[in-house]
DNA sequence: TTTTCATGCATAAGAATTTTATGTATACAT
DNA sequence: ATGTATACATAAAATTCTTATGCATGAAAA
């Protein structure tokens, strides 16, 4: 964490990123997920990631499912077609900025 | 433009990193070097600009000195020996960020 | 046995950061 | 005259997140 405030803005891409590799997923299973793809470095707060799921679903690009395991309540989240096809523009629009960024920090940018 | 959202937090950490390479510079002069370096994907509007400089000024990361050039007010801003520091610290943790989120985006993320 | 921790969902208040919309002013070009 | 570039600034609104709660089950630890 420390860098988290810089996270602002990927949370969706993340989620939806997590889906297409893993056709469905819980909550709870993704903010475990991230935490063992960053070795931690990265929480996903509860109070950040269902807001960001009901957004998701709300505009179509995830469908739920309910299931009851144990005694226990999961919503399994997948990607609906349009979904898929946001996925691809958002991650895109990431890589984007992911390399402008390094553009603009990294050590050889003082030498321009 | 389109990614703008996901500049979210890093516009302090673009600043002071110009402001190493640059030794002086203010605020329009910003701007332009940003969409410059950018090729204009990446556009610092002034609502989040100016306010941004007063902050780090404010921290004590920044220090001021007003110029008269032609008829136009200037004021330029450069490091202080503390926002040399932070600078340092704030580019580690953005390059942090962008090794984690390339690792979370990266395709070949798909296959474990 | 009671308290803590992990699992699993959810929402609301507040903070932080940005966009959008203005406002002021000079100066050059159309 | 009108627009565009330069140069500062602030305020209202939007966005996104953190922090603080709340409910509920179940296992482990104290």
């Amino acid at each position: 964490m420390g860098n988290q405030k810089l996270f602002k803005g990927s949370l969706q891409t993340i989620i939806l990123q997590l889906l297409a590799s893993n056709e469905k997923m819980y909550g709870y299973e993704i903010t475990q997920k991230v935490k063992e793809l960053t070795k931690g470095e990265l929480n996903i707060t509860e109070g950040a990631l269902y807001p960001a799921l009901h957004k998701l679903e709300a505009d179509g690009l995830l469908d739920v499912e309910v299931a009851n395991v144990g005694n226990r309540l999961r919503k399994y989240y997948k990607l609906t077609e349009n979904g898929s096809k946001e996925t691809a523009n958002k991650v895109s629009e990431m890589q984007e900025f992911l390399r402008t960024m390094q553009h603009l920090v990294n050590p050889k940018f003082s030498l321009e």
